[in-house]
RNA sequence: GGAGAGAUGGCCGAGUAGGCUGAAGGCACUCGCCUGCUAAGCGAGUGAGGGGCCUAAAACCCCUCCGCGGGUUCGAAUCCCGCUCUCUCCGCCA
């Protein structure tokens, strides 16, 4: 949600932002149209309050003295009727508002780079050593089954499409990159470790931006209002909705493994093998909680957290810098760290930092007190380290042996208690 | 799932025969005073949201908020109805 006030005094700016998002700016005309008309009604009603606050109390003066206010009471009535009309009308106009308001994106960052979509992302540096094969690699699907790790089959019976079962040391390796990169973030960059729910009522998905404009991408309970976490920064960042955190305990990081339930709705045929575009996936998320004037500070530290898990996994990959088309509806600024799979020969997403400066803030209510008593929304900001089964398909595509085999990188060996996975 | 109790400000906690109660008291916090230091003590102050005024901020004025939503009434924290959540007991259960 963006500051109302941001876009009454600067709404060609707030317009400008929007289309470089691929939104219509015509949102601000409206927001601004039902604005002007939502405070005529409260000035109206409120005015209407006062002279009857101030009638009822000469009511009650009245009768003490034993007067007559029949008269009084036939007129406050007549007052009352009065307001319960404007009130309808103005619960009207809020709700209208309201849904403008919330259905505003984030405005860019003024230094994201504009562009219309994905293809306008910056690549803005490469990392790591591109592994070259004196064999032809097999794509990750391929070594998973040979090995035993993934039974994509019968994933198909219980669930349906797009799902997986893990089976024997893929199991372990899901639960070995887990630990790992829990532990990881918490040893290494002191977050605090969070195990939250997997089911997510309505308000939360508010405060983070899911709904109300994302609902066709969701799993929903049915007959409850309860929805599939998507991502653990849904849960984690509402951890403080509605609440007034301490200046001196800013910023607050914490990391939390869940999983992902996504529909994938719009992406019929895409990434049709394999384990990359699943409706269920494993991932670990990193949140913070920032003052605003360090929030670009602790993005790039967040981008550096992730970058770390990849450099200690010794995978190669790249950094997106997202341009203002491609940022979602919520980021200000959005950085893709994209590993390498090295039978594809391509870099795929396995990460996202994010910073949303207010927006989330305000539509969750997270507030902090300042030194001097101000009350000020904070920044709020999160990145994958990393989606663990697009982790684990890097592994195989990078890690494997002519013989078919799969050696564990060594930071993995002691969660794994093996050093390579073999044909039985 | 069944029975009962409850939901008030940052926290604790008063307040129901409806009328200056945004709300006593305490704690916490802030400022000042006092005091070898600390503790104690003394004095003052401290909710949020919205609207108006205004170039803007402060000040000021007004409205709303005692879990949420509705009703009764000239007027509701107080009365009535529905919902949600919390706690206790019972049942069931990983």
């Amino acid at each position: 949600m963006l500051d109302p006030n941001l876009i009454r005094e600067k709404p060609e700016f707030v317009k400008e932002g929007i289309k470089n998002k691929g939104s219509d700016p015509n949102l601000v005309d409206k927001f601004l149209e039902i604005d002007k008309k939502r405070r005529e009604l409260i000035k109206e009603i409120d005015n209407l309050r006062h002279t009857r606050k101030e009638l009822s109390e000469s009511i009650g003066k009245k009768l003490k003295q034993g007067e007559n206010v029949d008269d009084i009471r036939a007129e406050v009535r007549k007052l009352g009727d009065k307001i319960d009309q404007i009130e309808k009308e103005l619960e009207g106009v809020e709700k209208t508002y309201k849904d403008i308001l919330l259905s505003i994106p984030n405005l860019p960052h003024p230094s994201v780079p504009v562009g219309k979509d994905e293809t306008e992302n910056l690549v803005l540096r490469k990392e790591g050593r591109i592994r070259e094969f004196s064999f032809t690699p097999k794509p990750h699907w391929e070594i998973a089954e040979e090995l035993g790790l993934i039974d994509f089959k019968r994933a198909v019976k219980i669930s349906g499409s797009r799902f997986y079962v893990l089976t024997g040391l893929g199991a372990k390796l899901e639960r070995a990159l887990i630990s790992f990169m829990i532990d990881y973030h918490v040893e290494h960059h002191g977050y605090k470790e969070v195990f939250p729910p997997f089911l997510i009522n309505r308000d939360s998905m508010i405060g983070t931006g899911q709904l109300p404009k994302f609902a066709e991408d969701m799993y929903k309970i049915e007959g409850e209002e309860l929805y599939l976490d998507p991502t653990a920064e849904v849960p984690v960042t509402n951890l403080h909705r509605d609440e007034i955190l301490n200046e001196e305990d800013l910023p607050i990081k914490y990391v939390a493994y869940t999983a992902c339930f996504r529909k994938e709705a719009g992406a019929a045929g895409k990434d049709t093998r394999g384990i990359i575009r699943v409706h269920q996936f494993n991932k670990v998320e990193m949140v913070r909680f920032t003052k605003p004037e360090d929030s670009y500070k602790n993005l790039y530290e967040l981008l550096d957290n992730a970058e770390d898990i990849l450099r200690a996994l010794e995978l190669p990959y790249q950094i997106k810098m997202m341009c203002t088309g491609d940022l979602g509806f919520t980021a200000a600024m959005k950085f893709d760290p994209e590993v390498y799979m090295g039978a594809q020969e391509k870099y795929v997403e396995i990460s996202s930092v994010s910073n949303f400066e207010d927006f989330q803030a305000r539509r969750a209510n997270i507030r902090y007190k300042t030194k001097d008593g101000d009350l000020k929304f904070v920044h709020t900001l999160n990145g994958s380290g990393l989606a663990v089964g697009r982790t684990m398909a890097a592994i195989l595509e990078n890690y494997q042996n002519e013989d078919g085999s799969i050696t564990i990188p060594k930071v993995l060996q002691k969660y794994m208690g093996i050093d390579k996975i073999t044909r039985k």
